[in-house]
DNA sequence: GGCTATGTATAACG
DNA sequence: CGTTATACATAGCC
């Protein structure tokens, strides 16, 4: 940057919080700090005897984690934890602590598209009663009514067969990220759970290089936890 | 402290990344250091336009988490393979402003409040819905809910078929009845029976994420003290 | 990937 | 909870 000294600073300079928009500088940045978040993760777990995860999306939109145990049985706690579909009370945040700034908003942020999400639905719900709230008692249904509803079944049994189907023939995992929005679930009384992820470490070089095909994923160890 | 130090034995002492044993100074480090976690994951996604979630168990059992643009977004997007499109505006708050605290707080109550309500008439309306639904979204389910469906549908058709019995019982069908009494079989002897029981899919394990072992690192020490 | 100077996080204490 | 001294993280550079 300067040009006449050729010692300046050598040590840390002071930067801004804001957007690096340098590319070269960034992507060292990134990684600095990636590995400096996940170092932290790391000590706070074994410090506390935590179980944590980290999920960071580079720039380019590589994924990189962190997690002790390990990520998906972080994630999977966090989630049937009912946080993701929002059953359960949250553990109430100290209001007057600074620190759960953070925590706030990420709940402020949840909140707010998650009521979006929901008077939406209430709204396709509304127009659909109102379509078919005459024909609920199907005790009191004549013919012209049930010959409308057996081709809604037929339509609808079809419709389930190439579902199964397609669950059998692609071993389709049966998670839904979308429950807490279209949410079947309650329409069957299912609970809400996810499939416990096969936990398999192996060894592979300390390298970021994508295992053959599969999608770009980051991961390292790091002492106990995956890093 | 034996000897003399005319500086006083104050300011930050090396401690040794092992678990805290002694109670009440894990929870004061937890607390910090989540805070110090967070902030970090905060700083990174800044300065690099990342996007990240960092979950937190407290030793008591407490998540708490951090994510922007919010941690359901990045987990979904971690699950579902790391592609997923990156550019969102979300309402972010200042960390650094403590003020926003209470006027977040305050959104976040009214928030809560609302989405009960809003949560509440929604699945009233979905009970009406429920079965008359056509437009549920079949595509979506999981192996679950289908099996559900399969099984309301069946409960339904016994209704149906109920309901036919009588009707033919009573009164004699229509000359060009559109309906004939065999569409009955077909609706309701031969459901066509779709999955083997399908609950065990749920254990079928996902394309599990490669780990990229790094053993040189820190090693520490987790997992005998009881806590 | 390594070095160094310096900003930050934070352990111990009031 | 605020201060203080200090370990640690890391920006700028090689």
């Amino acid at each position: 940057m300067s040009s006449s000294n050729p010692r300046k600073g050598k040590g840390r300079k002071k930067i801004e919080i804001k957007k690096i928009e340098h590319k070269g500088y960034m992507q060292v940045a990134f990684s600095r700090r990636r590995n400096g978040v996940f170092k932290k993760a790391s000590e706070l777990t074994t410090l506390c005897g935590a179980e944590s995860a980290v999920i960071v999306f580079s720039p380019g939109g590589k994924p990189y984690s962190f997690g002790h145990p390990d990520v998906n049985t972080t994630i999977d706690r966090y989630l049937s934890n009912g946080t993701y579909p929002m059953d359960k009370p949250k553990p109430m945040v100290d209001f007057n602590q600074t620190e759960n700034m953070y925590e706030l908003n990420d709940e402020y942020i949840k909140l707010t598209e998650e009521l979006e999400a929901t008077k939406k639905r209430g709204e396709e719900l509304k127009k659909l009663v109102s379509v078919y709230a005459k024909d609920l008692d199907i005790e009191n249904l004549g013919l012209k009514q049930l010959g409308k509803l057996k081709k809604r079944l037929q339509g609808l049994q079809v419709q389930m067969g190439q579902r199964f189907d397609e669950i059998f023939d692609t071993q389709l995992p049966p998670v839904d990220h979308q429950f807490s929005i279209n949410d079947e679930d309650m329409l069957f009384d299912d609970p809400p759970d996810f499939a416990p992820q096969a936990n398999d470490l192996d060894a592979a070089p300390n390298n970021v290089v994508p295992q053959h095909d599969n999608p770009q994923y980051y991961n390292f160890n790091y002492g106990d936890g995956t890093f």
